[in-house]
DNA sequence: GATGAATGAGGCTTCATTCAT
DNA sequence: GATGAATGAAGCCTCATTCAT
């Protein structure tokens, strides 16, 4: 029975595949990328990437969900301890900081995929920028229980932090400026979003 | 002058493969963008492109450059008036939904071009993102000079203004908002740019 | 309008196409025959066959139309003048004698789609052999105008000759026999038709 | 005598094996057939497969004989029994009829290697075919010692019937006849090569 | 200047075959 | 012996680019 041998290492190949295919991706965009590279940086034969995954497409949206996911989970685990909606969108800026540093070719794959034009993708990352906000939205609700703000539409509210935050960083990496210079503008820009929705009353 | 005529026919023929362009490269993307095709609505023959443009590359950048015009044009002319900072930045906002409804092809690819995976178009879209930005700076300027408000480093100020603009319509997008709900919302907007501004000192 | 140019250089290069597809195609059959190859054969680029045949399989199928019309034309020559049944079944004996031997491809090749494993071509194969058939017909109905004949079911009888002086030819390679030596046994060959036929009824 | 037990499932396993190819490349043809598939359908790991043929060529050419001499086997069966020429003859075709009816992967596959284009195997096919051609042979000598019948070539006239008997086994195919119809022709079709010969003479 | 037929590099994907377990 | 995961050669096809007309 040499099919249950190793379990575990096809689970480790088809991680390397998706690392490997994060870096080509985030480096030349999924047209450019080739299936050949990724096979070669991630140590295998060309044919093997076909016996993880269908094809160029479902390679990529198998990524697109992984890193989800892994982000997913950094976000979550950022927010899970208690605290004042200041202090927990001041930990979620910083966990996406750390994820665009850290993690920044999944970042950059990630977000060419919510923003880039090309559509085959851009329903899939949508459908996973949605459980990102789930998350914030969750954040809200408990904030709003305790009576710390009040607002109308709470996946609006959750979206749009979430894209400010995303549009933060960005911008940052637009001028260049370092993790450090963003990290200390975590409280700061916490302060901005409370303010802005405060005025959004 | 019969010069005059060819230099005019000729640059009348370089709009409408521009526009063709952005119409294509807005709708597949760079990669899946067809030569072909851009020529074949643009009503001349394939190899006519490259009278006009080095290759598929530089057809893009050129493209990218008169969006970039076309837009910073609209932006200006919506900003030439006096007023408040607060009515100005209603008035920005209100600017950039009306491109990204009636020019959302060049929208974008714009915006596919600055927070897409390509390196090489990048860097130019961020080049241009600093002409946007250079606007908002002026604004921003005049306002210190009357007092207004009071900001650190006024391109940065001016980037953020940018970002969250953009970031508003792209998250406006993602939830099926119509233009007109965004229209509603400028007033708004502009009170919570301008709240959190005045968080961050 | 250089697209008037050349409505004879085109046809020219299809029919070089066609020609070097039959070879190959005869030497190796579809699958193993290469694009690559028939290209290379017919002096061209591999990329220009894909501007006169939409794939490989459109190329065989027309190679093999192509095949049947110019066969098809030699058979209905040969039975053009008049002339006993018996005379006629030799002339068309003669007719594929020759076809099978001075375009042993096209022959090859057709016999190869027709009884064939490849379902996708033998539909197309029996399409043309009606067409064979159809012609074997005209005469047997002639003959039995003229009363030298009777039978049943004409097209059934026509496909049947058809397939007998096929099945000559093909045995005769078998044994390998010399164009000479088949030629010789046309007459007999007729006259086993003939009776053979006689005897049905 | 464990060897024994073991050759038999050696045995078994390989004609499991051939049966399924034959079923597979009957369906798809050499090329497309799949190893994979025959494996899976005679229930066997793909690498098997390769400790009891050398590759899919081999494959194929002991399938190729398998069934020639299953055929084979058939047809002596049924000219096992004395009787006329004329008997014999339509025993040989309702012999043909019934294999390519109920063996029609394997008739197919036969004919298909016989009259196709590949090389390779028209060279086994034409090696078997004349072990048919022998069995014929050998009725027709027994004719002519019982001087029923004359001919000069006794291996050309075996042959020639053999080629007839599949070809008009083949036509029916195509005119869509049923095996009850062809069956019914077994009479007139045995008189039919039988005054064909005779005329020959 | 304009054209589009021709080109061929390049890429995804398949599948027979190998070999470590 | 049996297995099937891994391999990589091979092939079809696309499409940006060239260039003769």
């Amino acid at each position: 029975m040499p099919k249950i041998v190793d379990e575990q290492t096809r689970e480790a190949t088809r991680r390397r595949i998706i690392h490997e295919a994060a870096r080509e991706f985030a480096r030349l965009g999924f047209d450019q990328a080739s299936i050949n590279v990724i096979a070669e940086q991630a140590g295998i034969g060309k044919g093997t990437i076909y016996l993880y995954f269908e094809n160029k497409r479902e390679l990529f949206l198998a990524m697109l969900r992984f890193i989800a996911q892994s982000q997913l989970t950094a976000i979550r685990s950022a927010l899970a301890q208690d605290g004042s909606l200041d202090t927990r969108l001041e930990l979620l800026f910083r966990a996406f900081v750390q994820l665009a540093e850290e993690e920044s070719d999944s970042f950059n794959v990630y977000m060419s995929a919510l923003y880039g034009v090309n559509r085959a993708f851009q329903a899939e990352a949508t459908r996973l920028l949605r459980d990102y906000s789930a998350v914030i939205a969750l954040v809200l609700e408990e904030a709003r229980a305790r009576g710390e703000i009040t607002f109308q539409d709470v996946d609006a509210t959750a979206l749009m932090i979430l894209s400010l935050t995303e549009s933060f960083i960005l911008s940052a990496r637009v001028l260049g400026q370092s993790k450090q210079i963003l990290l200390l503008q975590a409280k700061k820009t916490a302060r901005f979003i409370l303010q802005g929705l405060t005025a959004e009353q």
